[in-house]
DNA sequence: TGTACATCAGTGAACGCGCGTTCACTGATGTAC
DNA sequence: TGTACATCAGTGAACGCGCGTTCACTGATGTAC
């Protein structure tokens, strides 16, 4: 048999992912900053002391929330941009997978978007610190492709970044939905690919922006 | 002399104005889902049971929060919207202007950005709800432009709301820039500048759309 | 393999504290005549 | 203008409750020999 943990490694484990498990759930209702100590400790079934075997307070369990969710969410952005085929292609897939993701892990997702701005300081510095990371991760694909040619890196982040906050708001509408008719979740499909087309299109022609025309006149590809 | 308040009403409105502003202090550093009743009124210097002379709950004080910060967003929103010129003087003037707002008024930016999402329904409901009225007065808005000749509706509220969430997190990474150095705030104001002129592209060829060329090919407007 | 000792995840009692809410009250302000 | 009564914003005592944290503990697991 190959090596296993000692069992009472594993089982402190199991007690962490527990505390970890129940707080999200009780979070779907509350901020981070109104969760308490006991609350937790209750719903898993365990000492009120026992918490602090694990965490030194509700602030640093939350830290290790922004690890769980940011890892799982790590996974499906690199799925995304690193996703082949034409600019609508690409960008349906990359709706449909936002979808997917808010609909496997919602509560995940509610606590990212809850967290980000919320009142525990750690917890917001820890969720920016990743999202930073996810930002060069996509800037460093954008800059391989092709259509990079001539932008700088500044520019590069810029747009990584509108990606990466647009990637947010649209989970967090998906989360909204959650519990909608599925018209409305395709609503808001429907409105994500727009405007990631309009992002698209402000993307290709951003290199001619110096040689533009006057604003009301046609432009030179346009109908009639 | 002209019509004044009773004394007593005065007096009333006096306390339950001293009731919000205490409240949107205490939530610099938390969310309004751990903000508590008696916390409130020690800051304000009144008996706890005062409070529900002017609020039922919590919650019910933060509703009218939103009401009070979103009134003073919304005159900062016209004033963007309605901005002539350019495409280029108009993002600088609205980059400006957002930068004034947040520095005038951060607490009510930070209370909106952290409650969009908070953990107290009423709260989070009230601020979608004047977000949506933001999004629809954009898109009348746009809709008047020369340049929305062609877009249907749907697209025009797409816009809109591309707009306003970008307003958004334009005024929070200003909001986390306050305590920065000067340069820090120049950078987010770069960046919002980058990125609006980017949708502003977008927005200019969006009709272009259908006719476009295969992707790796050369725009007919770019260089060489 | 067996024994003796060390480790440490989880326990349970106890603490002092601040919470939201109730209630009957006070006294300045408002109103009717 | 003055008087008698009504209103109601703010008070202060009291309540039961759950909170975070401390502490000495227990007993299963781990380790050294």
């Amino acid at each position: 048999m190959s090596h296993t943990l000692g069992i009472r490694q594993a089982q402190k484990r199991k007690t962490r992912q527990a505390l970890l498990d129940a707080a999200l759930e009780l979070l779907e209702e509350q901020s981070l900053s109104s969760l308490g100590l006991r609350e937790v400790t209750r719903a898993v079934g365990v000492a009120p002391t026992a918490f602090y075997r694990h965490f030194r307070s509700i602030a640093d369990l939350g830290v290790a929330l922004v690890e769980e969710a940011l890892d799982s969410l790590h996974a499906t952005i690199r799925t995304i941009v690193s996703s082949a085929g034409d600019s609508d292609e690409r960008i349906a897939r990359a709706v449909g997978l936002i979808a997917a993701y808010v609909a496997a892990h919602p509560a995940h997702v509610r606590f990212i978007a809850r967290e980000q701005h919320g009142g525990v300081q750690p917890v917001r510095q820890a969720i920016s610190g990743q999202l930073a990371l996810f930002t060069e991760e996509v800037r460093a694909v954008l800059a391989r492709d092709p259509e990079a040619r001539g932008w700088s890196d500044d520019d590069l982040t810029m747009l990584a970044g509108l990606y990466v906050d647009q990637m947010l708001v649209t989970a967090s509408q998906f989360l909204d939905s959650l519990d909608a008719p599925e018209s409305e979740r395709r609503r808001v499909a429907h409105l994500a690919t727009r405007r990631l087309r309009l992002i698209s299109i402000g993307r290709v022609h951003w290199l001619d922006r110096d040689l533009s025309r006057p604003s009301g006149q046609p432009h030179p590809g346009q109908l009639s």
